[in-house]
DNA sequence: CTTTATGCAAAGAATTTGCATAAAG
DNA sequence: CTTTATGCAAATTCTTTGCATAAAG
């Protein structure tokens, strides 16, 4: 979703457009990738925003209760957000968290199908999916050794 | 792989036998599915092991590093341990955290041809995959409204 | 004006570190 | 004996809460 849909319909909805929130929607809408709470202090300080540290925390679980962002958990147990969209998976750098989007048709229809077959199987019910793949992106192969 | 095994595996590699690592290890190859650091403490409690939070946080931290236990990652981003042992996925419960394990071979098929793929189309390097499956065990959804 | 957002300090939870002591072999 | 593991207290890091003040509309 771009900046000014998501800005229109929070005003839609009566919520107040502070400056707090217009930078992190800005934020999430500007970025491709999920990002972390220490990236948002972190950019916020480089546009001379001073937000608190407290106010991004409540910030965020605003975004969240209005589903305009999402939750997604890597490896490194650290929490990011990404702004909610059509759903798809994560191609993960294992060294340097960069992140590329992974869409893939045929891929996703096998797993309705296994998603169904453990439905039955094992009596869960609303089964969906968590995908991550995680490799090491190209600019990590070349700088690091090992 | 078994209690035993694993014991012979560490002696083997001269490393001590000590009462909290066996009671752990113990612990570990008798439930199936993944714990927490809460969990395992509990449960030395009950067989009255009074083993302190360090101790088990540095045990875990040993037994990674030998490759008889790993590290799995949620929803909840709760960090939870199992036995190492042959690659397999998860279908948990969004509720509980109740844990089964899915192991289908078709989809693993899939699994590599996609993370071939990615790994040409987005040049990455060691494309490997985490996959889970979340739903509602038979269990919350009788015992849940909602 | 009224409501909601913000900052700050302080509280909590989860995890780590330093150091002296205990236990393993 | 020597090395490794343990417990305890304190330090860190991440996140949340309470409360008084500021800003939005």
């Amino acid at each position: 979703m771009k900046y000014e849909d998501i800005i229109m319909r929070l005003a839609g909805n009566k919520h107040r457009l502070t400056r707090v929130r217009k930078c992190m929607v800005e934020f999430f809408s500007s970025v491709q990738s999920p990002i972390s709470v220490e990236e948002i202090l972190q950019h916020l300080g480089e546009i001379s925003i001073s937000a608190n540290k407290t106010t991004v925390y409540r910030e965020l679980e605003f975004l969240l209760s209005q589903n305009i962002i999402e939750e997604v958990c890597f490896h490194d147990m650290k929490k990011r957000y990404e702004i909610a969209k059509k759903h798809h998976h994560h191609l993960v750098c294992k060294r340097c968290y960069r992140v590329e989007e992974v869409e893939c048709n045929n891929f996703e229809r096998e797993l309705s199908v296994v998603s169904r077959r453990l439905s039955q199987k094992n009596h869960f019910a609303y089964v969906d999916h968590s995908v991550e793949f995680y490799g090491v992106c190209d600019i990590c192969s070349q700088n690091t050794i090992v």
